[in-house]
DNA sequence: TAGGGAGTAA
DNA sequence: CCGGATACTCCCTA
C-alpha cells in the first residue's frame, strides 16, 4: 500500500503538532508519540504489566477459563462473531479483559472492537471532538447519544474516507493514537484490505459508451474472472498488435490541474475553505498534515484530497487500461464490484472533457456560498475532477446552492432530477436566482411542460417518475425521453436522493448516461436496506453534518422531546381488545385522555406564545381531533388555495396558533417539507409564503408504516431553527396511549432521534390537566358517544371475517409478542421501563411486556365472556356506505378548497 | 377537470 | 415467519 504523500516521504511525528494549545489537548498529544508504531499483540501472558480491562465477574470468569489456551484469542473471536448479530453487543456481555489498556488510557477517547469494527467514543473526553469529526470521516455513526457515541467501520465508511482523501496509514495511525486499547491487527488488516484496492477501478463515460478503467491491467483480468462482470463486457476487435490492447484499450491517463470552485471567492473563498476542510477532516488531516494545511490554496487541497487513487495510479503506470461493458448492465457490474471490494470511482474529468460542449453557467457575482457548503463541495471537487457521491446537509441550509454550485463549476450539460413537479418549478427558480442561466438554457420536464433547451447544452429539471415511467408514456415525453437518453450528460443530479434506491426510481441511473453524479439529501435513511445501495449506484458519502453540532451552534434548533404516556380510558381499552388491528389504530388514536393531554399541551405551548404544528398519519384522527378541538387542519383532501389561506393564517393571524396536519400534508404543503422550515420563503405556485415558524409539534399518531425508524421525517421536521436567536428550544411530544401497540412503534421511532443524540423524555402525568378550562371529554358520557362514533366510522364489510378468525387462533386483541415485533438486540423487551417516574430510576426495571401480558390476558377473557353473555354494545355489521360518504367528503372538501 | 393506474413512504 | 396496511403524488387519458 502506497503511503507516499506530496512533499512529505515519512510519517509525520505529532511532535510537528502544536503541543500546548490548552491543557487538554496536551495530555493526549504528549503521550502519543509510542503509538505511532503499532505496538506488537500482547502477549497472552497473564503477568503482564498492562492493567487489563474487566467487565464484571462473569466476564473475568470466563477470561480465566480462556488464559490457559493458547489460541484464547481465536475462541473469543468465535464468542464474538456469535454476538454479531446484536448492533449494540458491546454494551452486553461481550468479553475485553483479553484487551490491554494503554498506560494513559485515561487521556484517550475510542474503544475499539475486535473483530467486527464497532468504535466506542467517550463523548465526555476533551478531545472527543477532534476524535469524533475524525470518526465520522471514516466509519459510520450507529448512535449519538449524550455520553457515549457508537460507530463502525465498515467497507462503505472506508470507501469514503479515502474517496474524500484520507490515506490507509493515516487512518490506522490516528485510530491508534485516540484509542485506549492497541489497534487491533485484525481492524489494521481490514482498514488495509479495504483501502487497498479502493480507486484502482473507475467507470467511465466515453462516446455513450461505459469503460470500466484502470491503471492496472491485471486488476481487470482480476474483474473478468466474475462472471457477473464477465458477462456485461462488450468484446469490441482489437485494432492494435500489442499485448495490453489484445485485452484492452489503452490511453494516457488524466492530468490534474488547478480548479477553482465559483463562489468561493479569490482569497476569502479559500480561507474558508481551509477552515471547513479542517474542522470536518478533523483530527485525520490535523495529525498528518498539522497546521501546515493552512498554508496554500489548490496545492493543499489536492495534497489533503487526492488519496491513494491517484498516486497509486500515476506511480505504477502513464496508461491506463479499460474494458467496454453493456450499458444495461451498469448497474450490476457496480454492485458486483462493491462486493468484490473493487468500488469503481467515478469521476469526470469535465475541464478536459472536449467532446461535450460547455454549459456557460456561473454563479452570480453576488452569490456567496456558506463555508460548510464550501466543504461539502471541496469533497467533491478535491482532486480537480467531479467525484460522484452523496452530500448529506439539512436541506434547508441550502442543499440546492450545493448542487446549483457544483453544476456552474461543471459547466455541462445537467439534469437535474426532484421528487416533486413543485421541486422541479423550485429548482428552475433557485438556477436562475442564484446563477446567471438563460431562460433558453434551462428546461422543465413534467407532465405540464415539456421542454427543451436551445443549443447544444443546457440544464434539464424534472421528476423521478418523469424519467423513470416505462408504461403509458404520452408522445411528447416520449419524445423527450429521446432527447434525455441519446445525449451524454457532464452532470446529474439528484435530489432527494435516498428515494433513488426504490425500484423504479433506480432506472433513472442506468437510462441516463451522465459523467458524474451528485446526490442531495437530509437525511440517508430508509425503511427498507436499500440505503447502502447508493454506494455502488451514486458513490460514497461525500459530507455529513451532523445534527447536534449543528444545534450547538445554533444552525438548528434545540430540540425537547418527550413522549406522553396516556391510558386508555376503560371503555376504549375493553373494544381495543377485541379489535383487530386496523380498527385498533383508531381506538388508540382517538384515546379520550390522548385527547386531552393534546388539549393541554396546545394551551400550553399556546400561553408560552409557541406555534404549534400537531401531526397525526391518521386522517380521520385529524379531523376528528381539530373540530373538536377547534383548530384548522389540513390534509391531502385540502386544497391548494385552502392550505394556502390556513398556513398564512398560521404565519400571521395571532389568533391562529395551532394547526393540524397530516403528514404528507406538511410534505407537499410545505415543499421539500419542512426540512426547509424557516430558512427560507418558499413559493407555491405564485403564491408567496413565508413558512410558519412552528416551535412545538405534537404527533398524536404515527402509527402507519411504521416497521422502523418512522422519526426520520419527524426528525427533519424538528430541525426548526429561529435565526438570530441563541438558545432556541423547539419542543417535540409524541402522545402515546399506554398498553396498546403504540407503544411498540413508538419505541422503534424514538430510536432514530436516539442514535441522532435527543433523549426522551417519558412524561406520564401533565400537571394541571385535570383543572384544564373546557376539558374535552371530561365526562364518562361524552367519552362512551366518541367511542360510539369511533366504531361507526369504523364498521366495513371488509372486516367482517376477521372475527371468527380470531376465535380460533390467538384471544381476540390479545397483546401478543407478535405485537411487539421481533425481539432484537435493538429493541430488547426489557427496554421500556413502567410508566411511572420513579420506575424511570431505575430501581423497578419491570418489563412492560412481562407485566402486561398477564394484565390483557385476564381482561381478554373478561371481554370474550362479556361479548358472550350480549354484554359488549352490540356492532354494527355492514357500513359500505359508509365508504360511499367518505370519498364524497373528500370531495367536498376539496371543492370547498379550490372554490376559495 | 376527474378518475384511473402506478408508484412511494415507512 | 411472512405479508399486509394507508395516504398521497404523479402522469396520462377521456
Amino acid at each position: 500500500m502506497s503511503s507516499k504523500r506530496p512533499g512529505d516521504g515519512a510519517h509525520n511525528r505529532p511532535s510537528k503538532r502544536p503541543r500546548r494549545d490548552n491543557n487538554t489537548d496536551s495530555d493526549y498529544l504528549q503521550v502519543s508519540n509510542e503509538d505511532d508504531i503499532i505496538p506488537p499483540s500482547p502477549p497472552s501472558d497473564s503477568s503482564h504489566p498492562l492493567p487489563r480491562i474487566n467487565l464484571g465477574a462473569l466476564n473475568r470468569k470466563l477470561a480465566d477459563a480462556k488464559k490457559d489456551s493458547e489460541d484464547h484469542l481465536s475462541t473469543l473471536d468465535q464468542h464474538r462473531r456469535s454476538q454479531n448479530r446484536l448492533i449494540s453487543h458491546l454494551f452486553g456481555q461481550q468479553d475485553f479483559s483479553a484487551l490491554y489498556l494503554k498506560p494513559d488510557h485515561a487521556s484517550r477517547p475510542l474503544w475499539i472492537s475486535p473483530d467486527d469494527g464497532h468504535i466506542i467514543l467517550e463523548k465526555f473526553s476533551p478531545i472527543a471532538e477532534q476524535a469524533q469529526d475524525f470518526l465520522t470521516a471514516i466509519s459510520e455513526p450507529v448512535s449519538r447519544p449524550s455520553f457515549i457515541h457508537e460507530y463502525k467501520l465498515t467497507a462503505y465508511s472506508l470507501y469514503a474516507a479515502v474517496s474524500v482523501g484520507l490515506q490507509t496509514e493515516d487512518i490506522i495511525e490516528v485510530l491508534n493514537r485516540l484509542s485506549k486499547v492497541p489497534v487491533p491487527e485484525e481492524i489494521i488488516r481490514y482498514i488495509r484490505n479495504c483501502t487497498l484496492s479502493y480507486g484502482k477501478v473507475k467507470l467511465v463515460l466515453k462516446h455513450n459508451r461505459y469503460f470500466v478503467e484502470s491503471g492496472h491491467p491485471e486488476t481487470l483480468q482480476l474483474l473478468l474472472k466474475d462472471s457477473v462482470i464477465r458477462d456485461a463486457r462488450i468484446i469490441t476487435a482489437p485494432t492494435d498488435n500489442s499485448i495490453k490492447a489484445a485485452t484492452f484499450t489503452t490511453s494516457k491517463a488524466p492530468t490534474k490541474g488547478g480548479l477553482v470552485i465559483p463562489g468561493t471567492g479569490a482569497g476569502a473563498g479559500k480561507e474558508g475553505e481551509k477552515k471547513g476542510g479542517d474542522g470536518n477532516g478533523g483530527n485525520g488531516n490535523g495529525s498528518t498534515n498539522g497546521n501546515g494545511k493552512a498554508v496554500a490554496g489548490d496545492e493543499n487541497l489536492f495534497t489533503s484530497v487526492v488519496g491513494v487513487e491517484g498516486d497509486e495510479i500515476d506511480e505504477d503506470d502513464d496508461n491506463v487500461h479499460a474494458f467496454e461493458v453493456n450499458d444495461t448492465k451498469i448497474d450490476d457490474v457496480k454492485k458486483r464490484c462493491n462486493e468484490l471490494d473493487y468500488p469503481m470511482l467515478e469521476e469526470y474529468d469535465f475541464r478536459n472533457d472536449t467532446i461535450n460542449a460547455n454549459l456557460d453557467i456561473d454563479l452570480k457575482p453576488a452569490t456567496v456560498i456558506r463555508p460548510y457548503q464550501e466543504t461539502s463541495l471541496s469533497k467533491m471537487f478535491g482532486n480537480g475532477r467531479a467525484r460522484s457521491g452523496i452530500i448529506v446537509l439539512p436541506c434547508g441550509a441550502g442543499k440546492t446552492l450545493v448542487g446549483i454550485t457544483a453544476a456552474c463549476t461543471i459547466k455541462k450539460s445537467c439534469l437535474v432530477l426532484c421528487t416533486s413537479s413543485v421541486s422541479v418549478m423550485q429548482w428552475k427558480q433557485q438556477f436562475m436566482l442564484w446563477s446567471n442561466v438563460t431562460d433558453r438554457q434551462i428546461a422543465v420536464f413534467t407532465a405540464d411542460q415539456k421542454e427543451k433547451f436551445a443549443g447544444e447544452s443546457g440544464i434539464v429539471v424534472s421528476t423521478y417518475s418523469m424519467v423513470a415511467n416505462t408504461s403509458n408514456r404520452s408522445h411528447e415525453s416520449k419524445k423527450m425521453m429521446e432527447f434525455l437518453t441519446s445525449r451524454e450528460w457532464g452532470f446529474i443530479l439528484l435530489d432527494e436522493v435516498h428515494v433513488v434506491p426504490a425500484a423504479m426510481f433506480r432506472r433513472v441511473i442506468t437510462t441516463i448516461k451522465a459523467h458524474s453524479k451528485l446526490g442531495l439529501t437530509a437525511t440517508l435513511v430508509r425503511e427498507d436496506d436499500k440505503i447502502a445501495d447508493l454506494n455502488y449506484m451514486i458513490g460514497p458519502k461525500l459530507y455529513e453534518a451532523n445534527w447536534m453540532d449543528l444545534a450547538a451552534k445554533g444552525h438548528i434548533a434545540n430540540v425537547q422531546c418527550a413522549e406522553v404516556w396516556c391510558p386508555m380510558t376503560p371503555e376504549f381499552y375493553h373494544e381495543y381488545l377485541r379489535e383487530q388491528s386496523r380498527k385498533r389504530m383508531l381506538l388508540y388514536c382517538m384515546n379520550p385522555n390522548k385527547f386531552q393531554a393534546c388539549q393541554f399541551l396546545i394551551k400550553y405551548h399556546e400561553d408560552r406564545g409557541d406555534k404549534i404544528i400537531v401531526f397525526s398519519d391518521n386522517v380521520f384522527a385529524l379531523e376528528a381531533y381539530a373540530k373538536r378541538l377547534r383548530r384548522l387542519y389540513i390534509h391531502g383532501a385540502t386544497g391548494q388555495v385552502e392550505r394556502m389561506r390556513i398556513l398564512s393564517r398560521f404565519q400571521h393571524d395571532p389568533q391562529v396558533n395551532t394547526i393540524f396536519l397530516s403528514k404528507v400534508g406538511v410534505r407537499s404543503v410545505l415543499f421539500v417539507a419542512v426540512v426547509d422550515w424557516v430558512f427560507y420563503c418558499g413559493k407555491v405556485g405564485d403564491t408567496s409564503i413565508d413558512l410558519p415558524e412552528a416551535t412545538c409539534l405534537i404527533q398524536i399518531s404515527s402509527h402507519f408504516g411504521s416497521r422502523r425508524q418512522e422519526a426520520q421525517r419527524l426528525g427533519r421536521i424538528l430541525r426548526a431553527k429561529r435565526r438570530n436567536d441563541e438558545g432556541f428550544n423547539a419542543f417535540f411530544y409524541s402522545l402515546v396511549s399506554k398498553d396498546t401497540q403504540e407503544m411498540f412503534y413508538s419505541t422503534k421511532r424514538q430510536q432514530f432521534l436516539i442514535d441522532q443524540g435527543y433523549a426522551f423524555k417519558v412524561i406520564t402525568k401533565l400537571d394541571g390537566l385535570e383543572k384544564l378550562p373546557e376539558l374535552v371529554y371530561r365526562t364518562r358520557d361524552e367519552q362512551i358517544e366518541l367511542l360510539q362514533s369511533v366504531l361507526i366510522a369504523n364498521e366495513n364489510d371488509a372486516d367482517l371475517g376477521s372475527d371468527i378468525r380470531a376465535v380460533e387462533g390467538d384471544l381476540a386483541g390479545t397483546v401478543t409478542s407478535k405485537d411487539f415485533g421481533p425481539v432484537s438486540g435493538r429493541f430488547p423487551r426489557t427496554e421500556r421501563t413502567t410508566g411511572s417516574l420513579g420506575a424511570l430510576s431505575g430501581a423497578s426495571h419491570m418489563a412492560y411486556m412481562e407485566q402486561n401480558r398477564s394484565a390483557n390476558k385476564t381482561l381478554a377473557k373478561t371481554v370474550a365472556a362479556g361479548a358472550g353473555a350480549g354484554g359488549a354494545p352490540a356492532r354494527h355489521k355492514l357500513f359500505a356506505k359508509r365508504e360511499r360518504d367518505k370519498v364524497a367528503m373528500r370531495k367536498e372538501a376539496k371543492a370547498s378548497g379550490s372554490t376559495g
